[in-house]
DNA sequence: AAGATGGGACAGCCATGTTGACGTATCTTG
DNA sequence: CAAGATACGTCAACATGGCTGTCCCATCTT
């Protein structure tokens, strides 16, 4: 009784970095929920008006941001099956957004990019994103920004970040 | 041709921070997004071991942190339709982890709360999202923390700010 | 007593993920 | 050069978890 047992919290509040107090992470998880899925919902609007959902966006997005990317390569970063992927990017190069090229090394390849329209539409989704992301920059100043960079790299595996820092033109 | 559009941002790289450079904008949305599944990744494996899915573990948790919330709050805080959540809340009821209550003051409500084995699972599910999170704290810094929390909290809506601060029990 | 509200249920649709099986073109390698 | 690996595509079937629309009951409010 004049024992807490050692899986309370309070009795080691600091004990290890890895073992923090619950409603630091609760607070965490949280945040990140809603904060994803606010910043996602305003895009989402502007997708159903054209008839496509957030995969379209996830394909368009990281088409925009590696011109003649491979497939393969996509499916890597999206980490969905090809089928998934197959139907939406028919979807898409259907609507005149995205075209193919065969590879140069490989032929078997076929890089992805956007059409003049694509690129419209993508700037179009993106700029929905900037401006909700940009106000919480702003709102919280650049150490914050660095800090909130910082934790969210910390999230991504080890094997996935290079991945990730070559998106980003950031080497590896 | 001397002079850049309004529109380039070369031309006025600091011109006003709800403006930001294209590029600090998409590593924000892309760590973002990684981060996100990430997390999310290693629970969803845990859930599909006992059956269940990334919405039921969205009530649990919710319940698991407001007990005694009724269905209507519920509603409000994952933003879905009644028809869905009762989907998933006939699962978990069924498999026994939510049980529920009628309102004391208002008898139409029905009060959710988790049972002994709801709270011992989402305590399991809970451990794995608190792994992923405090090596993410942790490797940051606690500086840094407080600014990723900073920056999500600006992502969220002002009309749903109280709604997300009464869950962390900190006022409105 | 009438209407509003909290909750539940049935039916059907859609988007997007999954497996599994196969086919074809091209590259790589023994 | 033949054999196998790889990149990509497609058909088919299924699961999850959103959605709309409709209707119902119990209870609270006026």
């Amino acid at each position: 009784m004049a024992v807490p047992s050692s899986s309370n919290e309070l009795f080691t509040p600091a004990a290890s970095p890895l073992f923090l107090r619950e409603d630091e992470v609760r607070r965490g998880v949280e945040l990140l929920y809603f904060g994803y899925t606010r910043l996602t919902r305003s895009v989402d609007e502007l997708l159903v008006e054209h008839g496509f959902g957030r995969a379209h966006h996830r394909a368009l997005y990281f088409i925009a941001r590696q011109p003649d990317l491979p497939v393969n390569a996509l499916l890597k970063i999206l980490s969905i099956t090809k089928q998934s992927l197959g139907r939406v990017l028919n979807d898409l190069s259907a609507k005149g957004l995205v075209e193919t090229r065969a590879g140069e090394q490989d032929r078997r390849q076929k890089l992805l990019r956007l059409t003049e329209s694509g690129l419209a539409f993508e700037a179009q989704l993106f700029e929905t994103l900037r401006t909700g992301l940009s106000a919480a920059y702003a709102a919280a100043g650049q150490e914050s920004v660095t800090g909130f960079w910082r934790v969210l790299e910390g999230l991504i595996p080890e094997d996935e970040k290079p991945m990730v820092m070559k998106l980003q033109g950031r080497g590896r």
